[in-house]
DNA sequence: TTGATAATAGTAACTATTACTATTTAAATT
DNA sequence: AATTTAAATAGTAATAGTTACTATTATCAA
């Protein structure tokens, strides 16, 4: 893959942010940088930064959020205020319970917990 | 909601099934029992079908599947060929987990495994 | 410096889904 | 049983998110 001043920008801004923003977000943000990139652009060089392992993805629904965070987690989702955050939870052993009682060879776990995240739980 | 012959046959054709169809499969097989039955009555009545708590969805990428298997249980995804498979796994205590280590109040957990089925372990 | 071709901007097209509207149907009321 | 009412429908248009296309521009190897 050839260099480009466009991918490094976008890889960036995804980077740049814990807010597991969705493509639009990333084109506007971009934008601000590069006033005249195009949407396409964005979705094209998302596409490349996923796919040789730059930056994840986090399907919300039907729409397709961006993670740069590549350390192993998870995501929780607040029902109240549709904010995704990361979680680190070690030892949970699902690959290998799968492995053994499934016959299935897992290579990726996800998993999204929905709820009420701590803005909106009353006390 | 009234009753309606439809929703009873989109149900039904939802529920036949373990595969997780999507929602035009779902209207290709209802037009077999209904053949002038409109894509948007499929919609609106696969949607209905989740409001009242008659089946689950499952998302898979940008589509949305659905799922008539209303016990709780998770999903294996075959790299492979597509397949989504159910699993249960009780005693996964993921919801204390969460709650004790995260100040989050959680109301569903979606585990979602991606890896390889039997069709497509060599041996 | 030049040549090959990957990446771009801008736009069109596509896919999954929802919205709209005149007509039909379920079911409550007479 | 006939009438009324509003929910549900078929058919179609519209929308949102994303991908494809094409002429032009930029990277980078020779």
């Amino acid at each position: 893959m050839r260099y480009s001043h466009q991918r490094k920008v976008i890889q960036k801004v995804v980077k740049s942010t814990k807010s597991h923003p969705n493509a639009d977000w990333v084109y506007k943000e971009t934008r601000k940088l590069i006033p005249d990139v195009s949407l396409g652009t964005v979705y094209r060089n998302l596409n490349q930064l996923v796919i040789n392992g730059s930056i994840n993805t986090v399907q919300d629904g039907s729409v397709t959020r961006y993670d740069g965070n590549m350390k192993p987690h998870y995501h929780l989702k607040c029902d109240e205020c549709s904010e995704i955050i990361d979680i680190e939870i070690h030892d949970l052993n699902l690959k290998n319970i799968i492995k053994s009682k499934f016959d299935f060879e897992p290579s990726d776990v996800d998993i999204t917990v929905t709820g009420t995240c701590n803005k909106h739980i009353l006390r």
